[in-house]
RNA sequence: GGAGAGGUGGCCGAGUGGUUAAAGGCAGCAGACUGUAAAUCUGCCCGCGCAAGCGUACGCUGGUUCGAAUCCAGCCCUCUCCA
């Protein structure tokens, strides 16, 4: 991150930690036992820092000149970019994050991506300087996919683990529009699949390819939503995309006593405006059955088969009633 | 505190009184081709409206002008050098 971050009200961290929570019970288990997760909050420690005796005690350990060299610091000045005290310390508040898990809870490793590199390798210096504690730190490469993007988009914005955000459908279909070139290294990052097993599906080429995605798809949805959801979500795109059928799982949209054919491409997150979906309607993107609908002003009504409303080839929805 | 440079649409970046909702690039969306892939070509790309039309927009606030992103004043913010 080489951009300034927000300063949160206290309201909104809470919320944040409730959302994080619920993302990573999916993947852990949070209790008392031995092998259970816990989650810390650094206020519990920062609050209660007194600036003077902080400079002196933390402060002390870190130069300047150290600090500088940090690629994040790096960056934003060889941008010419603005940074302040308070984002200039945030590694030091990290690194002391680190002496304070290994001191309350025997933390002794600390996973991240590789911009975290030197956060961490910091916290493990102060707690070898402090404690005299040996610490560890691993990172990871940034995920990108084949031609150099960084990943993470949808044709709808980010990748949101939370299924309010991105329903568990549009989180299968993310997976499964992955680039030939990603599946195979996809498949070993975000699915518990054997080496073996990843390695079959390796060997196919050419259309066959999308078998590969389809089990990536369920596979990694699997992990994150549940096998039934990840089932439901494969099924939809089978019944969808291979016998132009209709998916249960696909967004739905009521019309009530009807609705804007516009108005209802933007309120199901198709289009971000009326505009855009007037615009998309002009290019002959948009279908209602699978026939290209040509009339901006269509108002839509709701008949006792759900219809289905696509824009483009990918996003499909249900219009009921 | 002083001197200089600058703040333009998601990002980069042109524009220095009128035909400017603002060149160009990136990102994004769609169409063609395909395999719900990549690459390529094409179109679109502020919002409201069926439309006519309207509303917003070039850091902020005022002013000059028939007309301002462009000129003037004050303010805010950023960068560089000096103190």
């Amino acid at each position: 991150k080489d951009e300034g971050r927000k300063l949160l009200s206290t309201e909104e961290i809470n919320s944040n930690i409730a959302k994080i929570r619920r993302v990573f019970s999916h993947l852990l288990t949070f209790g008392d036992g031995p092998t259970d997760a816990i989650m810390v909050n650094n206020a519990d420690w920062l609050d209660m820092l007194e600036y003077i005796p902080f400079l002196r005690d933390i402060g002390r350990h870190f130069t300047i000149n150290r600090m500088l060299t940090f690629d994040s610091v790096k960056l934003r000045l060889d941008r010419e970019q603005p940074m302040t005290f308070l984002e200039f310390n945030y590694m030091i508040l990290q690194a002391y994050d680190f002496l304070e898990l290994s001191r309350r809870v025997g933390c002794r490793l600390q996973l991240g991506g590789s911009d975290q590199w030197g956060n961490i390798v910091n916290g493990i210096e102060l707690t070898r300087r402090i404690e005299g504690t040996e610490l560890y730190g691993v990172t990871t490469p940034l995920i990108t996919t084949a031609d150099g993007a960084k990943m993470g988009k949808t044709a709808q914005g980010a990748v949101w683990l939370n299924p309010d955000l991105l329903s568990p459908y549009d989180y299968w279909q993310f997976w499964r529009n992955t680039a030939d070139a990603d599946v195979g290294r996809f498949l070993k990052l975000f699915t518990d699949l054997s080496l073996e097993d990843i390695g079959k599906l390796e060997m196919l080429h050419g259309a066959e390819i999308n078998q590969a995605k389809i089990v990536l798809a369920t596979e990694a949805t699997a992990l994150l939503h549940g096998r039934e959801a990840a089932e439901t979500a494969r099924q939809t795109a089978e019944t969808t995309f291979g016998g132009g059928g209709l998916g249960e799982d696909l967004p739905t949209i009521s019309l009530g006593d009807g609705m804007n054919i516009a108005h209802a491409l933007t309120a199901l997150g198709f289009t971000p405006s009326n505009k855009e979906a007037k615009r998309k309607i002009a290019e002959g993107a948009v279908r209602l059955d699978d026939v290209t609908v040509n009339d901006p002003g269509l108002v839509l009504t709701a008949a006792d088969q759900p219809l289905k409303l696509s824009l483009g080839k990918k996003r499909h929805a249900l219009l009921v009633r």
